[in-house]
DNA sequence: TGTTAGCACTCTATAAAGTTGAGTGCTAAT
DNA sequence: ATTAGCACTCAACTTTATAGAGTGCTAACA
């Protein structure tokens, strides 16, 4: 027995009206909603088969059919043709309101969030190592200094730091040049000891304040390294009764808020032809994260340039929308990549 | 009739055993479970005096009592016995993680959460008007300008402006020299319109630089004049059955993942006596959030110097560990003061 | 006069039994 | 190969019965 044109196309109506309804699909409704003018016991007998392929099941002996997580597979990659959103002026109000990335992000997420009905991850782009470009010291007064470290990709980050001893104006530019010409253009893992033993050697007085100084520069591009992750719209699970139980419901809600475990979507094993925008559907336990196991996440990549790039992903029932999610996250990518050329005119 | 010391007494026993079990308290219960020897039937009849003075209610004819708002407020108002709450380490814990004020704040949401398991907010101080201290540009390459922007109070925005003209860096000198000698000390409503024409005079082709630049101060101030506010351990709600009802549960998690309702805490009216640390505690309507109607919040005050303060809050069920919320959130804000008086040393 | 034992009563929560209806599988006829 | 028809199944809902926690009231007691 094999998966012929009929049984795929009854097969195709079960999902499309499992994912509206969220109950189990009957023979007699595909038999009278479907174009295909046969009776209720054929269905039966193709759904039987259905059965057996492993499509569908049935969640008790006299219910209908609901589909499998191999079911809403073939769905998802043979069968679902995909729904342009439209998604209008998003990209302006993104712009509007984000002038630095972090907001963007968190922008995109809520976005979508309000757009779909679903929850919402994006995270942050995952670089891969990051050089220093400059440092900058300033005195701010007596006893504080202000050191901006620009980073690779035009990070910067700033630290406030005290110094025991009075600050010297001019002290402050040498220490400033000192800094600049041993660790311009270095890697975090190419700051030895020895280095840092030179650097010391040269800054007087001030060795404890480089101390702290290079800790701070550490930090602040291991810090960069981490992906973190945003979240939003995650009481939008509670909107589907088969999550709201309220032990899975708690899962999922905390998984969402600790957000360590979303984190596993970025580096993803399966390589995907790219035509598509990177996106990738996860269903049930394809997850991988043990609460969501009755939660399907579709994912999209974002690339702010060559090999930097971060993931956007939606997350919601089994029976979410597939295609309106595809189309909604294919949107938004074009917005992103819009922005992000944009950005270098 | 009056409230005499053996209702105070049976009282107190009502509320300590609801606080504890969640379920209404009958006579039996108290009669058995306090040193006051009495039977039940005593205790009946003082209970119905108790509700008669709006002290308790019976959620049905034939259940136990439970108390109601003012019977709560009465307990947290005079018959409440602190705890002090030994979170232990908690301040070095802090300290390691957290070396920028963001991130404290969040630490501190989290581990509060983690100690007290119900939800926490943390908002941002409040600052009054904020005054620009020095504003620092930097040419990071021949088209990109990064400016640093210090606010009194050692406040530190950075901004990335792209100009369409090369930079020249003895430019980039002057323009830095003309913004601080105008703009240094002043407050947000100080920079009018005539000034900034002024300003516009001196920088020659960077008019449009300078424009981006002036906007992005503006902004740069408001949004630190804004009030953020952070969440922790949101699903802790889920723990309490009399929240878990779907419909509050949700309800209730929005107003938390939202945010926006939350920061009603910091502005608050009935000012307090400052020996307890400006601990307030808001039992079911008082929280004036009508999704909270069925919440407690205990919110206490900390100040990081004279006047520039925020919250700490945690959410829970009306039939919250009071005596242990308080004592937690006393000993957190001891720590926090200890934090900050060490930070200027 | 305050306290208590005792009893009838109330009402929820839980279990048990009955009912309904959607849906199936199988068989026999087309 | 398709379909009408029928017996069967089972979750979901409704109804009825039962148990038990708790009350209010009364009358007796110290």
């Amino acid at each position: 027995m094999d998966l012929d044109d009929r049984k795929l196309k009854i097969l195709q109506a079960i999902i499309k009206n499992y994912l509206e309804t969220g109950e189990p699909v009957g023979s007699r409704t595909i038999s009278k909603y479907t174009d295909l003018n046969l009776s209720s016991a054929t269905i039966r007998n193709e759904m039987a088969d259905l059965e057996e392929l492993g499509y569908i099941v049935q969640p008790h002996t006299s219910a209908g059919r609901i589909p499998t997580d191999k079911g809403y597979r073939l769905y998802v990659d043979t069968m679902m043709q995909e729904k342009v959103d439209e998604v209008n002026n998003m990209r302006d109000d993104l712009l509007e309101k984000a002038d630095r990335m972090e907001n963007l992000l968190q922008q995109v997420a809520k976005m979508l969030a309000a757009n779909t009905n679903y929850a919402t991850m994006v995270t942050t782009p995952k670089y891969r190592s990051r050089k220093i470009k400059f440092i900058q010291l300033t005195d701010v007064d007596e006893y504080q200094v202000l050191a901006v470290i620009v980073l690779e990709g035009n990070i910067v980050k700033n630290r406030m730091f005290k110094s025991d001893i009075a600050l010297v104006k001019e002290d402050v530019l040498k220490l400033n040049l000192a800094l600049n010409t041993f660790l311009q253009g270095l890697d975090i893992e190419e700051i030895n000891i020895g280095l840092v033993q030179k650097l010391k050697s040269q800054v007087g007085a001030y060795q404890e304040l480089v101390s702290e100084i290079l800790d701070a520069i550490a930090t602040a591009i291991q810090e960069e390294g981490d992906i973190r992750v945003y979240t939003s719209g995650a009481t939008n699970i509670l909107k589907y009764p088969e999550l709201s139980d309220m032990n899975k419901a708690r899962d999922i809600l905390s998984t969402l808020e600790n957000k360590e475990e979303l984190t596993q979507f970025v580096d993803n094993p399966d390589i995907q032809p790219d035509e598509k925008r990177g996106i990738q559907v996860y269903i049930g336990d394809e997850t991988r994260v043990d609460s969501m196991k009755d939660c399907s996440v579709v994912t999209a990549t974002y690339e702010i340039e060559e090999g930097i790039y971060g993931k956007v992903g939606i997350i919601g029932p089994k029976r979410m929308d597939y295609e309106r999610v595809v189309g909604t996250l294919q949107n938004m990518m074009g917005q992103l990549d819009d922005i992000f050329k944009n950005k270098k005119p």
